[in-house]
DNA sequence: GTAGGGTTAG
């Protein structure tokens, strides 16, 4: 009887479409107090509810209390923890259910491997792959789009496709997983030529489909395939889909293509946070900053809220511009909505005043961080290098070391940075042997560079030659140009052309290195080669080669 | 007898 009534009040409250966190807390307090069980139905609510409102500990509370646990419970806990990003405690309990009477089906599965995928548990991620085939699972919809994700999202597209090809006739969930993995993997060809199967085999492709392709578009080159996508949604009607529309605003805006990235931007009745950063990133990376920071402040005055990513892009594009005033603001912006503190935020707060001309404030932010990481050191170092203090850069590493932090790739990049303008060629080697060494960094075209740099312009041509030689294939020919600089300078032309012989090896295209070169032949009085060069560049343009006309023969 | 659950943009 007492049942059957608390029943009847859970149904009435439960289905009161608007519920509060305190008027569940106390249902839940009532229905304890009179030592029933709840029935796993109203538990599965109740627990969706709490993790709903954030409260894992009502909901893991509730869960603990409920002794007659169906795969809806354990899986309403299991999703609670996972979408708290809660990795071990969501598979503590995994596994817990795997030691129950209970088995996993194929949806507690499908939780687990994206719990796995979202945190690059790649062992993980095989071993639950494993079970899914144990359980008999292996042909599963749910399952199977849920693995094909998971790998494409840890780059292990291969596997993606296996499973994929291991479905007889694959549902519209199923191809719309496979065709966004290639696009997470920047597999745009695939990706499309797997839309044109799909639809010879007459599945209706949805807003899922499309932003799956559109995603993979990000090289400037695919404007027209980019527009071809465009051109389908509009025929189909899929860009009225907020997403889709989203996805081809962005996919504008990395094609550098911001006239149609507005143009699509001005069709939108309720830009949301994501099409105001597409936006704004765009522009950015176009290098129209100025526009940038107007879309940004148009956005507040729209009553938009940024969110630290946007801040934190707003104010390297104030310093890109070296517009302290907009900086300023949207610290001040930053403060007033709690974000200052953010690392992001900070580490672009410590970039951008030193690149504004103030490199106090930089330091003053950087001391008044509280949690200091990686980044903001990377930040402040990389500053003191450009305003040519060496050794204040060098004792920030120090203290960087000092507060356990491990310093990263962009941290030494920033130091051989200093060392190159200051011309510090011991430091600099030494910096280099102890990343590599040390902190078992792999150096990167970044390193190379500024080591080339740094040792080229001090003399040591040979050195320098020595170290590019030494550095894994392929070697960006950015690194070899620099070193084509250094020669320039020393006017050492034996080891040009050496150099020369290299770099066109890999860059056959690229003029700015041509130019140098001729310069090069020219001040040694070599003009047929200089001459030969310059024809080349010119490759039928009538452009006037800078920095010849003053040896013009 | 009831239920949710696998794929979307910076």
């Amino acid at each position: 009887m007492r049942c059957s009534t608390q029943l009847q009040v859970l149904v009435f409250q439960l289905s009161k479409s608007r519920q509060t966190l305190p008027n569940i807390k106390q249902l839940h307090a009532f229905i304890a107090k009179t030592h029933l069980s709840i029935d796993p139905f109203y538990a599965t609510r109740l627990i969706r509810f709490y993790a709903l409102n954030n409260d894992l500990e009502s909901a893991r509370h509730l869960f603990d209390e409920t002794p007659h646990r169906t795969v809806y419970v354990w899986n309403s806990i299991i999703r609670a923890y996972a979408q708290a990003n809660k990795f071990h405690d969501a598979m503590w309990l995994f596994n817990a259910m795997r030691g129950s009477e209970t088995m996993p089906d194929n949806f507690t599965f499908a939780c687990v491997l994206r719990l796995c995928c979202e945190n690059f548990v790649v062992g993980g991620l095989r071993g639950v792959h494993g079970s899914v085939v144990v359980a008999g699972l292996g042909w599963d919809y749910v399952c199977c789009s849920a693995l094909v994700n998971a790998y494409a999202r840890v780059g292990m597209i291969g596997d993606a496709r296996r499973v994929f090809s291991g479905v007889r006739e694959p549902d519209l969930v199923l191809w719309n997983s496979v065709v966004s993995g290639y696009g997470i993997c920047g597999k745009w060809e695939e990706g499309l030529e797997l839309f044109s199967v799909m639809r010879i085999r007459g599945i209706r492709p949805d807003g899922y489909t499309l932003v799956g392709i559109i995603t993979g578009l990000g090289d400037p080159g695919l404007v027209r395939i980019g527009q071809g996508i465009h051109g389908f949604c509009l025929k189909c009607s899929l860009d009225c889909s907020p997403h889709v529309s989203s996805a081809i605003l962005s996919m504008y805006s990395r094609l550098m293509c911001m006239d149609s990235a507005c143009r699509v931007f001005d069709t939108l009745c309720q830009p949301d946070l994501v099409t105001w950063s597409s936006l704004i990133t765009g522009f950015s990376q176009c290098g129209d900053n100025k526009m940038a920071l107007v879309f940004f402040r148009n956005m507040i005055m729209e009553g938009g809220k940024a969110d630290p990513i946007l801040i934190a892009c707003a104010l390297a594009a104030s310093a890109q511009v070296a517009m302290v005033g907009a900086g300023s603001e949207i610290h001040g912006y930053a403060i007033r909505h709690d974000y200052a503190s953010d690392v992001m935020v900070s580490a672009a707060l410590i970039d951008m005043y030193p690149k504004c001309g103030f490199l106090g404030l930089g330091i003053q932010v950087f001391r008044y961080t509280p949690r200091r990481n990686v980044v903001s050191f990377n930040s402040i170092i990389s500053s003191l290098g450009l305003y040519g203090l060496p050794s204040e850069a060098f004792d920030m590493f120090g203290e960087l070391l000092g507060e356990g932090l491990k310093p990263d790739e962009y941290t030494f990049s920033a130091l051989l940075c200093s060392c190159s303008h200051a011309g510090l060629v011991n430091d600099g080697r030494r910096f280099f042997t102890r990343m590599t060494d040390e902190f078992s960094i792999i150096a990167k075209t970044d390193h190379y560079v500024h080591m080339v740099k740094l040792l080229g312009m001090a003399g040591e041509l040979e050195e320098a030659y020595n170290l590019v030689q030494s550095a894994p294939e392929p070697v960006d020919p950015e690194i070899w140009g620099a070193l084509l600089s250094c020669c320039d300078v020393h006017k050492n032309t034996e080891m040009a052309d050496n150099v020369a012989q290299r770099l066109f090896g890999i860059e056959p295209g690229k003029d700015t290195y041509r130019v140098m070169l001729s310069n090069i032949y020219a001040s040694d009085g070599r003009w047929d080669d200089a001459k030969q060069l310059r024809d080349n560049v010119i490759g039928g343009r009538q452009k006037k080669m800078p920095g010849l006309s003053w040896t013009e023969v």
